[in-house]
DNA sequence: ACATCCGGGACATCCCGTTCAT
DNA sequence: ATGAACGGGATGTCCCGGATGT
């Protein structure tokens, strides 16, 4: 139908404003009037197609696993080597945090609503799973050594990542977000490949990827 | 004097209130009543000691702080190696958030408060500081190679541990979070210390803190 | 026309739908998309019939004055002595709100919508009427005394009878309701007829009607 | 304590407001702010002393519930014979119903109120008991038949009084509803008391009771 | 003609953070 | 330090039109 389209378009506008919203001041903090505004809607229209906050809020970390998914599943599709990939994949992550606000408020609003009845874990168990895979690929690969737990190393990473996401965003604003996750992983690597790689990984962190600034 | 004893104690039983309910549902979502309520005083004596909802989420981020640093330095007074005191701060500290309300609240209340005009940095800081000044001890113990910036080696110890928390809160409830701070000194130790110290720290992670439970 | 067919058809679930909700809500409460819901229809659909939820309870109201009158009629074509009839027709009102969702709904709408700016008096004043014929042709036939004021009697019959519904509503539900017409009846018969009718017309609260159970 | 005087008084000002808007638009019509706006007060004010519409409207109720057993209870105490009591009874009611706003509001709640999930049918009980003690007394008098029903009596009464005041209200405005009520009596007592002591009794509808204008 | 989807605002109820007398 | 009151939103929902099919 084509009035769905105009509907469509509306809801996604509304999104759009909801994350800006909620990515600015929490869940808590931000108002439905303040959304619709935001988002140039009436509340008519958002409760339309929200029938709560929290299912907007929902909404959001929904889209914004989305957005974070396909951008993954294309990293992840260029067939690079496991490692590689997730050193990729996490600086695609830092950039969609830093461009879209979508991805802000998702990540942000997965902590808020973890307080309520039904928290959100998805987002996170989703990325631990992918970790999990990269790594047993890297193995695989050779580039970790086959003693190391997969599934406990991608908690570190996929944690670590968390918090240097929320300790530039507390310190600078996120202004340094880039290169504290290239820091992160130089700290990293060292522990967790095989020695005789090493060398030809000690590149990884500094790759650059689509659409990011090079570095100066 | 004796009635300034007993209002030092309201003050404490409303911060003490203040910290179970901010802690469980945010600052935005919690209200002033509620935290009356839960500390059993009236909302005109919670209005008597602190002048705004503000002012009172910032005194039980301030408490946090307190405490964390007063454990802290009674770990540092120990006269301990940097690094391994280091993991037992980071231990102390996961202990406590396991068990005082007051420090879960505070650390939660610095990321919910950071959106406002006057946003909280300090106590993190303050552990960047303290991680640098123990790093660098540990530089001149011969643990870490003298090439390491401990600066952002620092940063890097304490986004991680903020994530592992932040993780390990959203998955389980914390339920792992001891066992999860472990591993993360498991993964990160071998990247830092100096190859010939490595097999001389590698217990490290598993020392245990006063008040501990003893891994099973 | 077939189309039109649907249309009376859509209607008629419509206002069967709102009288259920009006019925057990009242007018104030009760909501377009619930009345929509229960009807199994969408608000367009109720918007193309009725242009405003006023206009919608006035329909309902219609209805359940057309069926009642409809009922009235019926009985009153049998050409039975007036007070039989008169008897014959609260007992068969008193089942019809038993039975006929419209029936209950158009009765506390009548009183619901009296605060309107256009009251609804009509049906109440139809009744007046048809009481007030029935026992002239009472008086006619003898069974009443030829000083009583029809009018005055007939206000008494229907605000006792109003009243009966109401009590009976309240306290049980109505599940004593026809028990309570036949004991109106019982009480206030004896003070209405000549004395040498009133042996014969004793029976008269007893008699049974189309369609209700027989007396246990 | 002095403060609770004012509070009071705040408190019997909002149930006065509330029964002027409950009694002429219903519940479900009624607004708080129309209500508070009506009293004078705030809707802060109306919170702090009901802490929902619902429980604001059972207030209503309780309120005229007590006036109008205050009321009764005085015309109770004159020690008259239980038929006239009850006739006075039922004067006195309608003239409180005429006047006091509260009364009102009460008795048309009392009716809405019900389809909630705890009704309410206390008054209604009330009442009927109290009819039932005098009507019984009656019959120890010798005004009644001792073979009279006299719970079934009192319901008959009872509901047609109801009755009587919703249909006055409805066709009048209340404006004939003394009148009314003499009327009922008039047709009342002739069915019920003995015959010996009905020349006796005649006057009793026309009885007048305190603060009651004269008949014209 | 009949029905639907989508949206528009205006309020409803409730509750919140805060102050003032006492 | 309390009880009472204050306004100003908070979320949610209502009644109702246009735009759009069928």
């Amino acid at each position: 139908m084509v009035i769905q389209a105009r509907a469509q378009l509306t809801r996604d506008t509304i999104v759009a404003g909801a994350a800006t919203v909620f990515g600015n001041r929490g869940y808590g903090l931000s108002s439905i009037a303040d959304i619709a505004a935001e988002a140039g809607a009436t509340k008519g229209a958002l409760y339309f197609h929200f029938s709560s906050k929290d299912e907007l809020a929902r909404a959001v970390i929904e889209e914004q696993h989305t957005r974070t998914m396909t951008a993954a599943a294309e990293i992840m599709q260029e067939g690079r080597p496991g490692l590689e990939t997730m050193v990729l994949l996490s600086r695609r992550l830092a950039l969609q945090i830093l461009e879209d606000p979508v991805v802000q408020a998702g990540i942000r609003l997965t902590t808020d609503v973890s307080s309520f009845e039904h928290p959100v874990s998805e987002p996170c168990r989703d990325w631990l799973e992918t970790a999990e895979d990269l790594f047993a690929r890297s193995v695989r690969e050779g580039d970790l050594a086959p003693t190391v737990d997969v599934g406990e190393l991608a908690y570190v990473i996929v944690a670590a990542f968390t918090g240097v996401q929320l300790v530039s965003h507390t310190l600078t604003g996120r202004a340094d977000l880039l290169e504290r996750v290239r820091l992160l992983w130089r700290v990293l690597l060292p522990g967790i490949v095989v020695p005789e790689r090493l060398e030809a990984l000690r590149a990884l962190p500094d790759l650059v990827v689509d659409g990011e600034p090079a570095i100066g």
